[in-house]
DNA sequence: CGCCGAGTTGAACTGAATCAAGAAACGTGG
DNA sequence: CCACGTTTCTTGATTCAGTTCAACTCGGCG
């Protein structure tokens, strides 16, 4: 993991602006240098833990290029939670919200540019440009949103209907992640994906 | 389901002032006398339906007393999320947040009182009163990490783990509620649940 | 008293887990 | 660019937990 010297700030942070801007229009461009100052900027390679299980947790980071995936150990057994990709924000937000130990790790599943803020960096905007409180309700609302229509999924669905609602919302997911992780992230072994893919064939 | 006129509005509101004094301390009389008066108290009777699945859902409520669950039918078959007790928050939080048609409906599982807040009384105490912004993130994100409990519970224990931990977590549930819905929220059949509680004992 | 909803029990069935082995894909170094 | 080893995916046989369907018990209540 290296942190690179920056060629073109402006430009670089583009993706994450228009993120910003569609929870926060009224965002000026104070408030954002404020903001941009407090990033960093990393490369992980595939393979790579971006974040440990079991240590506190104090950085989220917006995706700018290549798939990450959530996942824990429970009882010997990788559990894998969520994917990212490009133009979302990751990190174990529950950890860095409650400021205990990570359940959570997180490990690049290609190559990847982060933008990482740290949590001492985040209080600081929540005080100085309270405009941030909304952004950060909104985020929180949507990974609440996130979560709900996951649970349902995972209380109601049998895991074939999860395997094919989850092609149908997330394609990328099929492209791009192998398919051990996947089977893990719906609940059953790769062995049970294997056979289920060759039945809805 | 009928409003009451009040007897003694300033103690009745005790609970609910000391849930918001725990997410936002310097909250001052004036901006906590705005807010009661968007409130609504509301008794609902056993088995009565506080919001229906399919519409959209403008409200939320803080619960006084009671029990109450949340539940949807997928497939002609009743599922249930969660139950909610003295002094927690209730409603689709989903529908509320985003306007679309409920995919949730809330029921009384015991005789409730309940004080209610509309969607529109809400945005004006963000505009009005901004440190109800940080309460809304705080709730947002609260619920976010119940969530992400659920989550881990369904994705990764058997049925017969997340009884027990629902029996350590949540005695109430298993005191006040039946055990056919108990079985649903654990994902499993009435019938399942009722030998894995012969098996445990 | 008889009804009804909730809970229990039994028997047959089903889908996923497990264990084990083999095939295919991938990447790394020569 | 190929060869080899590792990782990922597939296939088969067996086991097991939960589903389904049906019958029966229990307790409250008109």
């Amino acid at each position: 993991m290296i942190i690179l010297p920056v060629a073109n700030k402006k430009a670089m942070y583009d993706t994450l602006r228009i993120f910003f801007h569609k929870l926060i229009p009224k965002l000026d461009d104070e408030t954002w240098n404020s903001f941009v100052s407090l990033q960093q900027v990393k490369h992980y390679k595939k393979g790579d833990i971006i974040s440990e299980e079991g240590k506190t947790n104090n950085i989220v980071s917006f995706i700018q290029k290549g798939a990450v995936m959530v996942y824990n150990h429970l009882d010997n057994k990788k559990c894998v939670y969520n994917f990212f990709f490009e133009n979302e924000y990751t990190g174990d937000y529950e950890s860095f919200l409650t400021r205990k130990p990570a359940l959570y790790g997180i490990e690049a599943i290609e190559d990847c540019i982060l933008f990482q803020l740290h949590y001492n960096g985040l209080q600081l905007m929540y005080e100085k440009h309270p405009v941030f409180e909304r952004a950060g309700r909104l985020i929180a609302e949507a990974q609440f949103l996130r979560l709900t229509t996951r649970n349902a999924s995972l209380l109601a669905e049998k895991p074939e209907e999860r395997y094919l609602n989850l092609i149908k919302a997330k394609p990328q997911v099929i492209q791009r992640i192998p398919q051990y992780h996947i089977a893990s992230y719906l609940g059953i072994t790769p062995e049970a994906l294997s056979r289920i893919r060759k039945r809805i064939m």
